[in-house]
DNA sequence: TAACTTTTATTAAATAATTAAGAAGTTAAT
DNA sequence: ATTAACTTCTTAATTATTTAATAAAAGTTA
């Protein structure tokens, strides 16, 4: 059949992935001969979705033309929710804002009208952004909870009866939706733009409320079998006998998650603790400010704020320790909203793991901060809509898949 | 280049795992079309590798042909050793025992000349079966320590100086020579043969003198980025300050490993629990008899054996809870030698996920003791050799990578 | 600056692989 | 029994893809 409709979306992938590649990088990526991939490439510039963008250096001999797509052929709609706030951008092929990220009040706990008024915000920011349906590519949803990513559906929020959210969505908005766990999307951002890029095998830890997690082995975001891998906040570690929100007690979430890092800094001031931080600037209202505040404590030198960030920081490492022993990773990325905290976690982390990791395993694998930062979930959403891409179209293609 | 050689060994292959497959079935398998799967199926009957079985019972149209691999077109050479004992056997494209298997003591610490006595050892029995050299697809070794499957080192035992371990027996026997660690030859066991057959991820306990684990995720044995991914025994999981083997305390083994079990029974023996075990029964000098003792009592009832088991395996099952929630896999197997007490072991780990899992996690993985037992590692053995079969004599053409 | 090596690009010829159509064997229902 | 539905098997026609040969562009060397 037609199947040069699946190396065309193929490239196009890999061109947004890439950014800018030359004809044998293709040819060796959708594992098709240079002849082949020529004649690809030339059809995607007569139908105008790929562009020449001059000449690569030399390797020692005839310089490589390069191409990459065109910024406005299409467009992703990216959403990035947490139980009280969504975000949702438009992003172009470049993973350029088009229009200005909006961030809009959601709360996901008890409210039965959150799939409707999510569906109903994203039409109204694709109408107004003026882009014409069949140029949007498909909306990726990072979302908390429980998630099955390949079936569409989210078994902790935003219940819609008789069918998926996927599919709610996508019937009120008529594009294709994928949605997935937050902290997996912040991974497939890490592999794709980030610091996994080009790793094999990579763990993203999503510092953020909870301690979620997100991996990436053998060059594959990993799911597990039902959709639920990585929930590592919630392993049993701790003998505290600390009840935690998923109703059992010692999960590590219980000594790491930012709240009880507040709380603790709460408790040390109530306690008489030295520190330049002050109750008012902890309050119980504001926990986002509370955290930026101890985070800037620390960084300042704050002895009592470095003390309580690294001994949540320690606690991560304990958990961080199972995972490399596990595992086996390249890798381990402090990643998410939190990897602010991030750089000052890296010690008490790696303290852990010296105290808790056999050696051969540990000193072969790197701790890094990541870069993507703030805005990594919303990239990743983006990736998960066109990792999806080639699909799309393919779905009709019998033999999709026996081809690469 | 010639293409048809490496479908034929891929044909090979899959009737190998699978022992009797239709002509439709194999093209599924090496992604190719029914007319292109025939002809080489008549090329691999004419040459003799391959014959018809019969016909399979109709699915409601025409009855298929069954293909299978002509029994004696091949053989592997298996090796399956631990710290004392190594059992070499070798098998034919059944799975079958051609020779009885052998089994010889060599001990692997501090002893510089076992290389040489196991490279001298395969050399013997295979000279002594008369299986000519070239009708022998490989040798498939699974050994305990830290071992690099892909670059076939073993980093804690069987020391090679300037050559990796695989390479020194290879040139010996002038064989193609395949390692791994032994818990991940039996996961591979039972993938292909066992009870994670068509099962995507399956984590398999490698019941032994440690708790060793072999990861099958999204269909393939998992080596993580140095391949020592797996090392579930050290995993930091205890506050009791008992020091482990591995230099660390606190080690799930520290609480589980036989030895352990063994010791625990004779303290109680000796504080005087009352139990129909003897502390003769128990000698130090047999722990291998005193571990079958302990079971066959606690298969007899005995309320003392049955408890010391029932605590170790509870604390596997902690940690069984752990890699639930990281992997979300769809079984977890107990193998190995000691899964002649995975059924006694059964009930407390499942006590234990009650505990500590998340509902949703547990109640989707299914706890199910090996078939395979103390075969295992032979059988994972073999089925590394055919697995990198399709390689072997693929390494010069150039497209191998880009085809399935 | 010419000769040579290296890498990329283009084309035509050769081969590899699939599709499509029809024959043949089974089951099940009328 | 006969027919319909379905699956497997076989063959020829068609299409897809690669190989190999050549040209073109850069760098390297003497």
């Amino acid at each position: 059949m037609e199947r040069s409709l699946l190396y065309k979306r193929r490239i196009v992938k890999h061109l947004y992935f890439s950014n800018m590649l030359s004809c044998a990088d293709l040819s060796d990526k959708i594992h098709k001969s240079i002849p082949l991939t020529t004649k690809m490439l030339s059809k995607l510039m007569e139908e105008g979705t790929v562009t020449e963008t001059g000449y690569a250096a030399s390797t020692g001999g005839r310089r490589p033309v390069m191409y990459s797509l065109k910024e406005d052929v299409m467009y992703v709609v990216s959403v990035a929710m947490d139980q009280l706030v969504t975000q949702i951008a438009i992003l172009d092929m470049q993973n350029r804002n088009v229009t200005n990220t909006e961030l809009f009040e959601l709360p996901l706990t008890k409210n039965p009208d959150a799939p409707t008024a999510l569906a109903e915000k994203i039409n109204e920011i694709i109408l107004r952004s003026g882009i014409p349906k069949n140029k949007i590519a498909g909306i990726g949803i990072g979302m908390p909870g429980f998630v099955n990513s390949v079936k569409g559906i989210n078994y902790t929020f935003l219940e819609t009866e008789g069918v998926t959210i996927s599919q709610y969505i996508s019937t009120k908005v008529k594009l294709p939706v994928y949605i997935d766990n937050d902290s997996r999307l912040i991974a497939l951002a890490e592999l794709k733009f980030g610091a996994a890029r080009q790793r094999k095998n990579a763990l993203v830890i999503n510092v953020g409320w909870g301690v979620g997690l997100g991996m990436i082995l053998e060059g594959e975001l990993f799911r597990g079998h039902d959709g639920f891998a990585g929930e590592f906040s919630h392993i049993p570690l701790f003998l505290n006998n600390k009840l935690c929100s998923c109703g059992k007690s010692g999960c590590l979430e219980t000594e790491t998650s930012l709240l009880v890092v507040i709380e603790k800094a709460r408790n040390g001031l109530k306690g008489g603790k030295l520190s330049m931080l002050n109750e008012q600037e902890l309050s119980a209202n504001n926990p986002e400010k509370a955290f930026i505040n101890i985070v800037a404590a620390a960084g300042k030198g704050d002895k009592f704020a470095v003390e309580i960030l690294s001994e949540a920081g320690y606690n991560i490492g304990r958990g961080v320790a199972i995972l490399i022993h596990l595992l086996n990773p390249e890798v381990v990325i402090l990643s998410g909203r939190g990897s602010t905290a991030g750089k000052i976690w890296q010690a008490p982390i790696q303290q852990a793991l010296n105290e808790h990791c056999i050696p051969r395993l540990s000193v072969n694998t790197e701790i890094e901060v990541s870069v993507l930062g703030y805005n990594a979930e919303l990239t990743g959403a983006a990736a998960l809509v066109m990792e999806n891409y080639e699909r799309e179209e393919i779905k009709n293609l019998i033999y999709e898949n026996r081809m690469y």
